[in-house]
RNA sequence: GGGCGAUUAGCUCAGUUGGUAGAGCAUCUCAUUGACGUUGAGAGGGUCACAGGUUCAAGUCCUGUAUCGCCCACCA
């Protein structure tokens, strides 16, 4: 018979009832917290959780992210680290700002300008504020052991400290800098954006070759013509070898005569088109570039509110999007249109944000340079010496190839090379107003830079806010305390592991590397394992649009945490893509209550058995602990190996089909009419492997586990501090 | 234009350094007053996308092709 104390698990398991209960006695327990961990735990282990977005709610691929890095976490505490998990939110500037704009347009019809920036600043926090404690439960439902006393937000003031010691540092390093350069502009947003931001779309439209003196150049955009006045052709174009470098003429163009300029330059491709191209610096890229090395006029066309200004003449005002056509029937009227085709497919820039059609413009803007050196003073990276000169591209490159950070999936040490090779100066300021205030003052032709506002008066700080990525890049040091030299930053910095979607590899994880080189001379984390993107069944990612979403908090009402937690891990090879189903999801709900019933059955007939010592056991059992050791062995191979999918498959399926199918059914007999020295070994050996599966289980089904071990008799120590099993 | 990934059972996916093809779900048959509301035993189902190559041996390594998906890029 099972005793009164054990009644609850004559029903089947309730992961409602029991969750919520277990994650309160976890938090209480200060285990969460490396601190307040046994003595055993000596060596740290730091991870941090890529804080959410404080806006939006959480999705099932925040979901996956977390059971992953729980899943490792609750595996490095048992062995004995010394364990930090680090939450936090990110206030995600362009995105939280735009979407609180657009409530209040919504419901006050009124834009940002009519509030004024204090009041704008103020809603917004309001608004990050409310969402945030939504989405730090979402979490705790997961069963994250977050160490929450050291919850960070991007936005709080320690943060704030580090962004602008950060910036300070580099800019006296000459690293960060102002100037005239060509970037992004998002006409909808009235802000730079980065070139991680530009989201490319393919689209068809017109494509124009226009008579251009005794040229004919070809065109998608015959708004931003007007002040094109150099023709560029390659050195080695043998068409064109009669032209010579700064060789003029005159033509006949949009609006009257104009004088243009032969450049010889090889960016002109001569298979393309004529092998002849104007050059519109203001507004390309490329454009400027040729425009900087020939030391050329850049004039601009275009405000930026995407409107013509005087240099288009007639056209003065108008929209670009509405002059095209009219401007391209003046040319026709003057005969300068020589062909138009219909069908040109090409890909159009647009902002991540807010979609608008990005126009690149010349602007003064704040810029990280990627290629200065400079002298790194301190420098913990194999291959860097401390006080050598090197650029920050360099360092963000031999931080990889010297293995001081390990990409266990090799695919995306290509594509992180590959985003180096092309990186440029990050331009790091954004005209909004939620974010880090770039901490810079001037008045007349001075300049300061500092953590506060200089003395005197007269002095007015910079417009600008910081772009989002440049607070979260300091994300793994300025968490544990930096700049200040905190017992937590020597503690537990380099962290050890991180698990970020390859999304953000570029945006984030590239960008942490930089920090984290310059600032502290180390590698912000030793292992980051990048990992996919959970979709619908389908194969298609969640929108809004489609109405394919999926909210966590569903499935764990539905089927437990413990259920989703393996519905997300078990045989996904970590990297690639997870196609979500739910189906899964349930059948580990059975497997719940499958564990939950194989403990009722175990406490039922074995419930005086004395577990603190070994008895003589039968050869039979012998071999059943030998067979369950191997099994530890594997499981903890894989586990050292981040093949956890492997390692939750296998204790699923030994747990099910060897143990509750095989051994609990055949110790059936001997536990019926068996001798006392069988009984004995069977009941020990029923326990054993009970206990040792529970602990095996953990990392993934953290919360049954948990509840069954504080059930079994005993039991002084939480399961979540438990010793993994032994390999020997 | 460059790169990456995927292609394995009806569906969703694993398969580690090469050693006789696996799981879950679904289907079918039988059993079941049982620790199991969510059970067990068993069955059917795969020329591992295709074509070559290396090897005693290839789902796995190499070359090429196809289809799907993704990323990067300043392609007038």
């Amino acid at each position: 018979m099972i005793s009164s104390m054990h009644e609850k698990f004559l029903k089947p398991y309730n992961p409602k009832e029991t969750e919520s209960k277990i994650y309160n006695a976890w938090e209480k327990s200060g285990f969460f917290n490396p601190d307040k961990l046994p003595k055993r735990h000596k060596e740290p282990f730091t991870v941090t959780l890529p804080p959410p977005n404080v806006t939006g709610i959480l999705h099932i691929g925040h979901a996956y992210e977390s059971s992953l890095q729980d899943a490792v976490v609750r595996y490095k505490r048992m062995l004995g680290k010394k364990v930090l998990w680090v939450p936090g939110t990110d206030s995600a500037a362009i995105a939280t700002q735009a979407r609180v704009e657009k409530n209040i347009k919504k419901e006050e019809k009124k834009t940002r300008h009519d509030l004024g920036r204090d009041e704008l600043v103020k809603r917004v926090e309001k608004y990050a504020k409310e969402s945030e404690s939504t989405i730090l439960n979402q979490i705790r439902k997961m069963g994250s052991s977050l160490d929450w006393s050291r919850y960070a937000y991007t936005l709080d003031e320690k943060r704030s400290e580090a962004v602008a010691t950060a910036f300070k540092r580099m800019y006296d390093a000459g690293l960060i800098y102002r100037g005239h350069r060509i970037i992004n502009w998002d006409p909808k947003g009235q802000t730079t954006i980065s070139d991680d931001e530009v989201v490319y779309k393919e689209e068809a439209s017109k494509f124009y070759y226009l008579q251009y003196g005794p040229f004919v150049i070809g065109t998608a955009r015959p708004e931003t013509k007007f002040g094109d006045k150099y023709v560029v052709i390659h050195p080695d174009d043998s068409r064109y070898k009669n032209y010579k470098h700064g060789d003029t003429f005159e033509l006949e163009w949009i609006n009257g005569p104009i004088t243009a300029t032969i450049i010889k330059d090889e960016a002109s491709d001569i298979e393309i088109g004529s092998g002849v191209m104007t050059i519109t610096p203001s507004h390309s890229a490329i454009d400027f570039e040729i425009a900087e090395r020939h030391n050329l006029d850049k004039e601009q066309i275009i405000d930026k509110y995407g409107k013509l200004l005087p240099i288009a003449g007639e056209f003065e005002g108008m929209k670009i999007s509405d002059a095209r056509e009219k401007i391209v029937e003046k040319l026709q009227k003057k005969g300068l249109v020589v062909k138009v085709d219909e069908k040109y497919i090409h890909n159009v820039a647009t902002s991540e944000r807010t979609v608008a059609i990005i126009e690149p413009q010349i602007m003064e803007q704040w810029f990280i340079a990627v290629d200065k050196k400079f002298t790194i003073p301190h420098s913990e990276i194999p291959g860097i010496k401390s006080g050598s000169e090197i650029t920050l591209k360099q360092l963000m490159r031999i931080a990889v190839q010297s293995g001081a950070i390990e990409m266990p999936q090799r695919r995306f040490k290509k594509i992180y090379f590959h985003w180096i090779d092309n990186l440029h100066d990050w331009c790091i300021s954004r005209q909004i107003w939620f974010g880090h205030r770039i901490p810079v003052w001037y008045k007349e032709g001075d300049v300061y830079c500092g953590l506060e506002a200089p003395k005197g008066a007269g002095w007015k700080q910079d417009t600008d806010v910081l772009d989002t990525w440049f607070s979260s890049a300091l994300w793994t040091f300025s968490t544990l305390g930096w700049p200040r030299q905190t017992k937590d930053l020597k503690t537990f910095h380099p962290t050890s592991f991180m698990s970020p979607a390859y999304e953000i590899l570029p945006l984030w994880v590239s960008r942490m590397i930089l920090m984290s080189g310059f600032h502290l001379g180390q590698v912000p984390f030793e292992t980051v394992m990048i990992h996919g993107l959970v979709r619908d069944k389908s194969g298609r990612k969640f929108s809004k649009s489609l109405g394919n979403g999926i909210d966590p908090i569903d499935m764990i009402d539905k089927y437990g945490a413990d259920a989703l937690r393996m519905g997300l891990l078990v045989g996904t090879a970590i990297g690639n893509d997870i196609n979500f189903d739910e189906s899964k999801v349930k059948g580990y709900k059975h497997f719940a209550n499958k564990i939950w019933n194989v403990t009722r059955f175990v406490l039922e007939n074995t419930e005086d058995v004395d577990m603190s010592k070994k008895p003589k056991l039968l050869d039979k059992d012998e071999k059943r602990i030998k067979e369950l050791s191997l099994l530890v062995q594997e499981i903890t191979k894989d586990m050292d190996s981040f093949r956890f999918y492997l390692a939750a498959e296998k204790i699923y399926h030994y747990f099910w089909h060897r143990f509750a199918d095989v051994i609990i059914e055949e110790s059936k007999g001997v536990l019926g009419n068996g001798s006392e020295t069988e009984k004995v070994s069977v009941a020990w050996t029923l326990n054993h492997i009970l206990e040792t599966s529970l602990k095996l289980l953990h990392p993934f089904m953290p919360f049954i586990t948990e509840e069954i071990w504080l059930h079994l008799d005993n039991k002084k120590n939480m399961l979540i501090v438990e010793s993994w099993p032994d390999t020997k």
